[in-house]
DNA sequence: TGTACATCAGTGAACGCGCGTTCACTGATGTAC
DNA sequence: TGTACATCAGTGAACGCGCGTTCACTGATGTAC
């Protein structure tokens, strides 16, 4: 993932560090300063010129993640165009959510489970951008419903079956077997109203 | 907290060294064998006496919180008793659950954001037990009905709520606006099937 | 086009920190006679 | 009831570790003349 000439100066060595962190991430390695300049073949010194400290990289790495989240989110949406129903495509993007998380789950963890640290904006920016296109995707599915409560709801479905299969709450799967029960789960909240209660 | 006599020999470290870790954790320390040791009033090597090392006190204090988060939920159930609708008490049950997440977060955090050690089965069995006794309400609400998957997916909801919560994704809330929140999440489930998709 | 010099990206040694864990130990407890 | 002794819970010094961060530095780059 060298991107830039390997001039002396580094070229690019801010992208090059946080590209660095992801490949540590993805391979299981604990996050660090000195870990992530050990990967970029630098100085452990050498991030200071372009974070200033590790609390900076970390958000650095985690604004490119939810970048690639959203990414993966619209190209879920943009798949099925026309003929899909709300499920369907509610369902897609839960699978698309969900699967980011397993795929990425040290980056996932990044992104999320972490006392968020307000003062950083381009950070809470970027959460807050991903809510705003979950929230449009709902709006266009119902147009002229309330759905502020219901994009929240349907994130929290997402989030909740993403963070526990991560932890092993729920039963390991192949990556086939979550993609089925995310979509289970879809089917089971749309059916919930049509469910006879007890007594 | 200090629950047994002072006598020399401590009397029931264990059951100290867990309280003191939930104390810790609960005043925002960072969770460690030396600093729950320390909070405990012994030695950074006591705990060896009875926790094989550090992971084995995590699991420990999980499990632990397991238990105080399956006591609230039953809580939560045993409160309308009669004639509360299905909407009603999973409302309960998620504002119980999340409740415990933003009032203990580090717990809450220590129990879950974790990749799961799967040798400790204590701890296992701890979670496995969650799982359980919410699939049980959930059958009881819809008796006959296919609740697997609803099961699922309304822990989700609980889960991403309480996580997208502690986490600052979501607005930060005082708790009785948390409370709404969780119920409109709810409520918007529940009203889903009876919305008019677009097109 | 060639030299002088300011800039600035990366170096490497060093610091102090808290951590998990080991080890040989001490001293209170409780049991055998 | 009293003594001898094994057990075992807690001690305290010590280890090696990786961390974040500082500091004075070096050497490549690019600009001014």
């Amino acid at each position: 993932m060298s991107t830039s000439t390997k001039s002396y100066h580094h070229g690019d060595l801010r992208a090059a560090l946080i590209a660095a962190a992801v490949e540590g991430l993805e391979a299981g390695e604990p996050f660090s300063l000195r870990a992530v300049a050990r990967r970029a073949g630098v100085s452990p010194t050498a991030p200071y010129r372009h974070f200033a400290d590790r609390e900076a990289l970390d958000s650095a790495v985690a604004v490119e993640g939810f970048k690639d989240l959203r990414a993966d989110l619209e190209a879920a949406l943009a798949l099925p165009t026309k003929l899909a129903s709300p499920e369907e495509v509610i369902g897609a993007l839960g699978v698309a959510y969900v699967g980011f998380a397993l795929r990425r789950p040290a980056v996932f963890r990044l992104m999320f489970g972490n006392e968020c640290d307000e003062e950083n904006s381009e950070r809470v920016q970027a959460s807050g951008q991903l809510h705003e296109m979950l929230n449009k995707a709902i709006e266009r599915l119902f147009p002229g419903a309330p759905t502020s409560g219901l994009s929240i709801a349907l994130w929290s479905v997402a989030h909740g079956l993403a963070f526990l299969h991560l932890d092993g709450k729920l039963r390991p799967q192949s990556d086939d077997d979550v993609a089925a029960r995310v979509k289970s789960a879809v089917s089971a909240i749309f059916a919930l109203s049509d469910i006879k209660p007890a007594r």
